[in-house]
RNA sequence: CGGGGCGUAGCGCAGCUUGGUUAGCGCGCCUGCUUUGGGAGCAGGAGGCCGCGGGUUCAAAUCCCGCCUCCCCGACCA
C-alpha cells in the first residue's frame, strides 16, 4: 500500500529518469551489439504513428518514396571532399563477403546523398524531370561513441527527402518549406513541441551543404534537442555526380539538390519534452491508446460496464483499452501512467451505483466525475483540450527558461538551465570555441524576429547557444 | 586513445579485506489462497560455467598473473 518512487525523479538525476522511461514503459531495450536498440511493441507504436504524421506532410509538399540499398560502394563516399571527411569516422565498412575479401569495400549507409546522386544522374536528362522530390523510410548506420536510446544510437531509423531542382532559388524555397510544413507543423501540431528554427553555423553544417537547418526543441532538463534537419547542398553533389540537365535553351546545366532528414530520435525528443516524475505524457494524436477503461474490480458487472464504456468510445473514434481488474488497482493505475496514456477512466461499483465514471487527464491530472452518457462528448472535449495544453506548457517552458544576454560570459551562465540569446556578432567562431569548454554550442542562428535568414552572412542575426544531446 | 570504476540469478546488489564444502539478499518470475477506489499480504517454488584462461592450495567467488567486456569523464552527429 505504501507509494514508493518508481522512476528516479527528474529533479535528481534526469538522464536516469530517462532510461527508467524507456524501460519502465516498455519503449526499448539495449541490443546486444553496442549502440544498437529494440525497438518494443510500445515504442515502435508512437513510432508508425509518428511515421504516418510525417509521411502524410512529405506527400502534401509533392516527394514520392522510394527505396534505395543499404549498402553503397566506399568510392562513392570519396566523391565528395567534405563528405567524406565528415563521415568516415562513424562509418561502418563490410570487407569481407561471400567468404572472401571483396574488391572494393562497402559502406552501409549513413544517409544516402551519395546513391541517389548516381540515380538523379540517371533518371535527370531534362528541365521537364526537374524538380525531382523523393523521400526514403530507412535505417541508417552511424557507429556512435556514446549511444544513448533514441538520442543516439549506432542504427537509428529515419526518413530522408533528396531533391533536385533546376535553380538555386528553387532548391533554397523547397527545403524551407519542407522546414516549416513539415518538420516545424507536425512538431508543433501532433507532437506538441514548440522549436527554435533557424540555420546552424559553418561548424554545425552538414557535410557536404552550403547550408543547414534545424529545429531545436527544448527538454525539460533545459537541455536542446536537434529534431530534425533540412540542408541546402547547391551544386555539391549535382558536380560529383553528374547531375545535369538540359534546359529551355538545349544547355547542359548543374542542378541544385537537397536533402532533409528527421529520425527516431523523436521518440527521445518526445519522452524529454513532456514526461514528469510519474512517466511519459503523451500528446493525445501520438498515444497508440488515447483512453484507458480501468475496471476498479474483477466483477462481471464492473467488467460489462467497462466494455459498454469502450466500444462507445471507439464508435467515436477514440482508440481505447480496458484494463480488467486483475492485479492491484494502484499498481495498474501507475502502469498506465508511465506509459503516458492520455485519459484513465476509472469504473468501479460505486460508481455504477451512481451512473458515473471518474476520469483522469494525465497532463495536469485534473480528475472529474462524469454521467455515463455524456461521457463520450466529454472525452473527446478532454483529449482535444489535452492536446493544445500540452503545447501550451510546452511553449511557456520554453520561453521561461530562454534568457535574453549580452555576452558569451552571461550565455554560459544561462545555458546552465536553459538556453542563451544574443547577437552572432558577439560571439562569432571565437565565441564559439569559449563556449564549447563549457559543452555550449550555437543551436542555431535566427533574424532578430525569429524567422528563418537566407544565410548567415546576414547581418543582426541573433544566435541561441545551449547545452544539448 | 588518456584517467577512474565494474563484472556473482532476468534486473539491482552483498559476500572477497581474514580462502572452508548447501553462494546470499531485494525486485521480478511460477503455484496456491486471501486481496483489489493509488505500486497488496501470506505460504511454497523455479532460476547461478561467481566475465574468460592459467596459477597457488588439501580447498578459490575470495589470493596471484594474463586477457576480455561493459560503464563513467576529455575530440563527432538525426
Amino acid at each position: 500500500m505504501a507509494s514508493q518512487t518508481v522512476l528516479t525523479p527528474q529533479a535528481d538525476d534526469f538522464p536516469r529518469w530517462y532510461q527508467d522511461v524507456v524501460a519502465k514503459a516498455e519503449m526499448a531495450d539495449n541490443g546486444p551489439v553496442r549502440g544498437t536498440m529494440v525497438i518494443r511493441p510500445y515504442g515502435y507504436a508512437i513510432w508508425e504513428r509518428i511515421q504516418s504524421a510525417v509521411d502524410a506532410r512529405i506527400k502534401q509538399a509533392g516527394a514520392q518514396n522510394a527505396y534505395f540499398p543499404l549498402f553503397i560502394p566506399q568510392s562513392y563516399f570519396e566523391r565528395e571532399a567534405k563528405h567524406v571527411e565528415g563521415f568516415s569516422p562513424e562509418l561502418a565498412v563490410v570487407t569481407y563477403a561471400g567468404g572472401e575479401e571483396l574488391a572494393e569495400p562497402v559502406v552501409v549507409r549513413p544517409t544516402s546523398e551519395t546513391v541517389i546522386g548516381e540515380f538523379m544522374a540517371k533518371w535527370i536528362q531534362s528541365y521537364r524531370d526537374l524538380p525531382l522530390l523523393l523521400n526514403q523510410w530507412a535505417n541508417v548506420v552511424r557507429w556512435e561513441l556514446r549511444p544513448r536510446l533514441f538520442l543516439r544510437s549506432s542504427e537509428f531509423l529515419w526518413q530522408e527527402g533528396h531533391t533536385a531542382h533546376a535553380s538555386f532559388e528553387d532548391a533554397a524555397a523547397y527545403a524551407r518549406m519542407i522546414h516549416a510544413e513539415v518538420y516545424d507543423d507536425f512538431l508543433e501540431k501532433v507532437m506538441a513541441i514548440p522549436s527554435y528554427l533557424g540555420i546552424k553555423p559553418a561548424s554545425e553544417r552538414f557535410a557536404g551543404a552550403i547550408n543547414s537547418m534545424t529545429a531545436e526543441g527544448m527538454m525539460r532538463d533545459g537541455k536542446a534537442l536537434q529534431l530534425a534537419t533540412s540542408h541546402e547542398l547547391g551544386q555539391n553533389f549535382a558536380k560529383a555526380f553528374d547531375i545535369y540537365f538540359q534546359n529551355e535553351e538545349g544547355q547542359a546545366e548543374l542542378c541544385y539538390t537537397t536533402s532533409w532528414g528527421s529520425s527516431t530520435r523523436y521518440v527521445g525528443g518526445l519522452i524529454m519534452a513532456h514526461g514528469d516524475d510519474n512517466g511519459l505524457v503523451l500528446p493525445p494524436q501520438l498515444a497508440p491508446t488515447q483512453a484507458v477503461v480501468v475496471a476498479v474490480r474483477d466483477e462481471a458487472d464492473v467488467n460489462d460496464a467497462c466494455a459498454r464504456v469502450a466500444r462507445d468510445l471507439t464508435a467515436a473514434g477514440v482508440r481505447v483499452v480496458v484494463d480488467r481488474g486483475r492485479g492491484s488497482f494502484g499498481r495498474r493505475i501507475t502502469d498506465w501512467e508511465i506509459k503516458g496514456v492520455p485519459l484513465r477512466i476509472e469504473v468501479g461499483p460505486r460508481d455504477l451505483a451512481q451512473g458515473v465514471v471518474s476520469v483522469v487527464r494525465r497532463d495536469n491530472g485534473e480528475k472529474l466525475t462524469l454521467p455515463l452518457d455524456s461521457l463520450r462528448q466529454h472525452a473527446i472535449e478532454m483529449l482535444d483540450a489535452m492536446q493544445s495544453n500540452m503545447l501550451e506548457a510546452a511553449l511557456k517552458f520554453r520561453d521561461g527558461a530562454t534568457y535574453d544576454v549580452k555576452t558569451v560570459g552571461e550565455a554560459i551562465e544561462a545555458a546552465q538551465e536553459g538556453f542563451a540569446r544574443l547577437s552572432w556578432d558577439s560571439v562569432g567562431p571565437h565565441g564559439e570555441a569559449v563556449l564549447k569548454t563549457d559543452a555550449i554550442t550555437v543551436r542555431c542562428l535566427q533574424r532578430a524576429d525569429g524567422s528563418m535568414p537566407d544565410s548567415d552572412t546576414e547581418k543582426n542575426l541573433v544566435c541561441i547557444v545551449a547545452k544539448s544531446y
